[in-house]
DNA sequence: TGTTTTATGTGCGCTAACGCACAGAGTTAA
DNA sequence: TTAACTCTGTGCGTTAGCGCACATAAAACA
């Protein structure tokens, strides 16, 4: 019953155009999402979804904050990105991913419009194979963004290094990397001396061999275990996201073609 | 010659599927896409495109890596992300974009396949109005999440909480927000002491007031001032990718809605 | 061959941010 | 009015990373 006085009171005052991105769309796409548009409170602290969760619904906020948090194995977070009546949160629907890795929480109470995203999936499945593929990768990709954000603030150059050396390594199928230790610290934005030191570390250590622009990596396991958990989380994402890129004739469960 | 020559003999190793896109694709879409793959050489260092550049072609590597690197002001940089068989370089085409906010540099030399970017959008541009729109606020919130990626590494915590404070602002259209300090430390990742010390400074100069989780801006353009660049690259990005949204009757040069 | 260029190693002082501890100050509830 | 709780202010020792300067070593070149 509050609810519904909520609601009542709420809705003299919200219209779906109240978010840009709806207010962006023509008339006609606009009536034909209307009657699935259903304006619900957003309370701070709530929590939209967590990691891994299976997204339900759209969420076009028109006066609310949401943030997009990556929560770390410890604890502590980060923000990667931040979301108000300008968007919507949710994009892994459509990108097809189902979910991310991240947390969203609502930073600012208020409303938005909700929409089931199967409705909004309808709208996209009529479109092509290509399309589809294109926009998982695109998650992946989303992925790797916002784990280098959190691995920016929260992790070693060394642990970095190794990150960065593994997401390396898995494109080039070897143990081999052509490579000077300043073009390294270039890519993690940090300092040469930086990276010599940390790759130092790792040689005595008995991770890494190196002499002049040449990396090879003689134990992956622990280089593995020294990095952050911002490589693994990738990983699973990337592979999650795109599984059947190498055994395509017969495609698992998740549909990554379609 | 010498590139005609480079291409036959890399023609004989190099195959489209050994990219894991072009791999994940059907045969049929296989078919209608390879007479227009082209197989380029990527030498190290070569400048895919730069921050602002429109596109004109994907790339799909097949035996390359490619950062993606945000360039500061000041000229130095962070990698945002890296690309290699796994994927494809140019995004920001099928997201209707057409140019990004980073910098796409060969970081290991190899092959790549490339497609004209009209090929792809054709693809596409069948499809929904609604998709459209979806994929270029996907590609606001990207450049949001590259941007942070930057923050975190190169930026005081002080220029920071500026850059947090006007994105929080332009989604709640005033210059009051309800916040405790606490919070903030949360989403930017850092003390909560450190906040405390940042948000002093910046009343003692006259840019904010606040007390017990509120806080108030009292001048917003001296707080833009003391913000790092991270704030206008996201801010001028967005407007460029979502811009008729406030009034959309007539929409401006870009496509938004198509 | 010797000379230049480029890559790596190392030391040193400096600073931003951290972790911790605790003191006020405002807010809520009994 | 107290008492409990939450938010903010402040100090202090520690540390990771920075900027700079310079030494050594390997590769490229003339």
């Amino acid at each position: 019953m509050l609810q519904t006085a909520l609601k009542h009171h709420a809705a003299v005052k919200h219209k779906p155009t109240d978010n840009q991105l709806l207010n962006a769309l023509s008339v006609e796409v606009q009536q034909r999402l209307l009657p699935h548009l259903e304006l619900v409170p957003m309370p701070l602290g709530k929590v939209l979804y967590e990691s891994g969760d299976v997204l339900r619904y759209e969420y076009f906020p028109t006066d609310c904050i949401v943030s997009l948090l990556y929560v770390m194995e410890n604890g502590s977070s980060a923000e990667i990105s931040v979301v108000g009546y300008d968007g919507l949160i949710g994009v892994a629907l459509f990108m097809g991913g189902e979910s991310t890795t991240s947390r969203a929480l609502v930073q600012s109470a208020g409303f938005a419009y909700r929409l089931l995203g199967q409705r909004m999936k309808d709208e996209f499945n009529r479109h092509g194979e290509l399309l589809h593929l294109m926009l998982r990768y695109s998650q992946a990709l989303i992925t790797q963004m916002a784990q280098t954000a959190v691995c920016n603030r929260h992790h070693s150059i060394e642990q970095q290094l190794c990150r960065w050396l593994l997401l390396s390594l898995d494109r080039l199928k070897g143990n081999h990397l052509v490579m000077t230790q300043e073009l390294i610290a270039n890519m993690l934005g940090v300092r040469r001396e930086g990276v010599t030191e940390a790759a130092g570390r790792l040689h005595k250590q008995g991770v890494i061999d190196y002499s002049r622009g040449h990396i090879t990596v003689t134990n992956r396991e622990k280089l593995e275990a020294l990095s952050c958990e911002c490589y693994a989380v990738v990983k699973a994402e990337t592979d999650r996201l795109l599984p059947a890129c190498n055994n395509k004739p017969a495609p698992p469960k998740a549909p990554v073609t379609n």
